[in-house]
DNA sequence: GCCGTTTTCGGCCCGACTGTTTTCAGTCG
């Protein structure tokens, strides 16, 4: 049993005992054991065998003496007593009641007990009959909502964030690679083109193991992978099969002298190849997975890399994220193609949290991890105290942290010699009336104030938008957080004019930021692609809660490039802190 | 359940907001 899956059945197990109204406490524990069992490096297996020193366990923050049994009966029967004692009361699919929105615990529980409902089938018929409004602190309304969430689910299930798909490609991809004489895996597919959620995965596989003669063998190889939960097709180079969260594996075994027309096919989008392939025609060729073929004599063309069958259609090669037949053919032609963004070119990051509210690392840690990233500056920007629950700063507390961020940043300076600057900053909660949540005066000592909504996802356009344009008013504003408040997969952006939203900040010189955090994907192409007509200052942040989510931004850069953005349409890509600092918002 | 210790038990993040209320439980972050 791997890290993953033992974390899985903690954090599940937590839920149970939520539903079950245990000790909130209890809950806590099991949340953080399950969290800290995903970030150990070594398998814990190998840890909680029989055999193995019990102190090895006990040394894991937040596992002991209880949680380490736990573990060991969960490495050496698959579950554990207190989850099968758990299952017996409740059904494992009322933790997928737990997320649709206003669905919590308690109203699991209520709905169980009173209607025997536990799956979201028989809580839509229950919320549809009228029953739900007969049960205590239910009504009309949340009938509706709960409706409209279950609605939104099932959108949205079965398709699987990027971040998520690409752990699992790089894991089946490591798996695979293991088989002697395969060289290449490269997953195609919406993944590729960086989209930020997948349907499925594409794994092309290349090397001398995939040449005609030979390829059955790799082929018993992908077919027999421990992980496969459900084999659903088997043939001569293709092996599809599911994983046990349902996400479907399609793996493609080619011969290197195709291997490009076929990532070029599979990579997509359906659009794209479709004008590809009329592109050819108009050329006396045709395009297939298999090559570019002139059509006269069946003579190949083109085959082996992308780049070629692009030079033979006379485009210039397209990147991947701009496939989408949205006017790169055209470019490519024209030899107009951006100059994209790339990770290399983001020199600071302007929005973190430390362990002064709910992030993980200190000040100093943040900091170091970004110069080992190649930033030149960030900017410390805790939350403030309207989220109470991540200990956000009040007043008192948020001018002690600048104090704080100076110090460090005067050590840093003189230990790296000014390769790296941090910007003492807050993240500003945008209260429900459009007014923030510290006092100017506070607002005045930072050097980045970013003002990002938490709150009341439930206003009506008109009320959100002018909340947001209230805030934008405050002079000490110089950047616009997570402004869709996106949650993907989770919750709808919220609702609000966006252009109104993006012709003020531009007109303000408030800088919007596109959230790099996969979960929080928010401002799309369509917003990003707005901003920069707009001639907004657009930055790209990670917001990252610990040095391990500094990682992030390059999610952040493959939706920038999605929206067809080069370095100049970013401000934190200027090298100079100093010259980023001034092309914000000026200071009142 | 974990932790830290004053080795035996008390502390462990909490405020805003909603829908249903006539004073608050439940959800969310």
């Amino acid at each position: 049993m791997d890290n993953i899956t033992i974390a899985r059945l903690l954090d599940e197990t937590a839920s149970l005992l939520e539903i079950d109204a245990a000790d909130p406490f209890r809950i806590r524990s099991y949340r953080r054991a399950a969290e800290a069992v995903e970030q150990q490096t070594t398998q814990l297996s190998t840890l909680a065998a029989p055999d193995a020193d019990p102190k090895l366990l006990l040394a894991i923050p937040g596992i002991g003496k209880g949680m380490a049994a736990n573990i060991r009966d969960l490495v050496a029967t698959g579950t554990m007593p207190l989850r099968e004692e758990l299952l017996t009361k409740y059904k494992p699919t009322m933790l997928e009641l737990l997320r649709l929105p206003g669905m919590g615990p308690k109203t699991v529980a209520l709905v169980w007990s009173a209607l025997q409902v536990c799956d979201i089938d028989a809580l839509e018929a229950a919320a549809k009959a009228g029953h739900l409004e007969k049960l205590p602190r239910m009504g009309t309304k949340f009938a509706t909502k709960l409706l409209k969430g279950i609605e939104d689910h099932r959108k949205n299930s079965g398709r699987f964030r990027i971040d998520a798909a690409r752990d699992y490609a790089e894991k089946i991809s490591a798996l695979i690679a293991a088989f002697p004489g395969i060289e290449t895996i490269t997953p195609a597919g919406s993944l590729r083109r960086g989209r930020e959620t997948v349907g499925d995965l594409d794994l092309l596989v290349t090397g001398p193991a995939c040449e005609p003669e030979v390829v059955s063998a790799a082929v018993e190889h992908v077919a027999t992978l421990p992980l496969i939960d459900k084999l659903l097709a088997r043939g001569a180079n293709k092996v599809s099969f599911t994983l046990r969260n349902n996400l479907q594996v399609d793996v493609r075994l080619l011969p290197r002298a195709s291997y490009g027309a076929a990532l070029q096919y599979f990579t997509g989008s359906k659009h794209h190849n479709v004008a590809l392939r009329q592109r050819a025609i108009k050329r006396g060729l045709t395009l297939s997975e298999y090559a570019l073929l002139r059509l006269e004599d069946n003579t190949i063309v083109a085959a082996a890399s992308e780049e070629e069958i692009y030079r033979a259609l006379d485009l210039d090669y397209i990147p991947p994220e701009l496939r989408e037949n949205s006017g790169e053919l055209e470019a490519a032609a024209a030899h107009t193609l951006p100059q994209l963004i790339t990770l290399s070119d983001i020199r600071g990051d302007l929005h973190m949290h430390t362990n002064a509210s709910d992030g993980r690392d200190t000040i100093r840690q943040m900091a170091e991890t970004a110069l080992a990233h190649g930033l030149r500056y960030i900017a410390i920007t805790d939350h403030s105290k309207a989220l109470a629950m991540t200990g956000g700063l009040d007043d008192a507390r948020a001018v002690a942290h600048i104090k704080r961020i100076r110090e460090v940043n005067a050590e840093l300076q003189q230990e790296y010699e000014g390769r790296i600057t941090v910007f003492p900053g807050i993240e500003v909660d945008i209260l429900a009336d459009g007014t923030l949540d510290l006092e100017d005066e506070t607002l005045a000592q930072m050097d980045i104030v970013v003002a990002s909504i938490h709150s009341r996802f439930d206003q009506s356009m008109e009320e959100t938008t002018n909340r947001v344009l209230r805030a934008l008013e405050n002079p000490h504003v110089r950047i616009l957080g997570h402004p869709t408040g996106r949650i993907l997969l989770k919750r709808e952006p919220i609702a609000l004019n966006m252009n109104v939203i993006l012709r003020r900040s531009a007109e303000l010189g408030v800088a919007v930021e596109h959230n790099a955090n996969p979960a929080r994907a928010d401002l799309n192409d369509l917003h990003l692609r707005l901003a920069k007509q707009h001639g907004c200052k657009i930055v790209v942040n990670t917001d990252a809660h610990s040095t391990e989510e500094l990682d992030i931004m390059s999610y952040g850069i493959t939706q920038l490039r999605r929206a067809w953005l080069t370095p100049a349409d970013l401000l934190n890509t200027e090298a100079s802190a100093e010259v980023m600092l001034a092309n914000l918002r000026p200071k009142p």
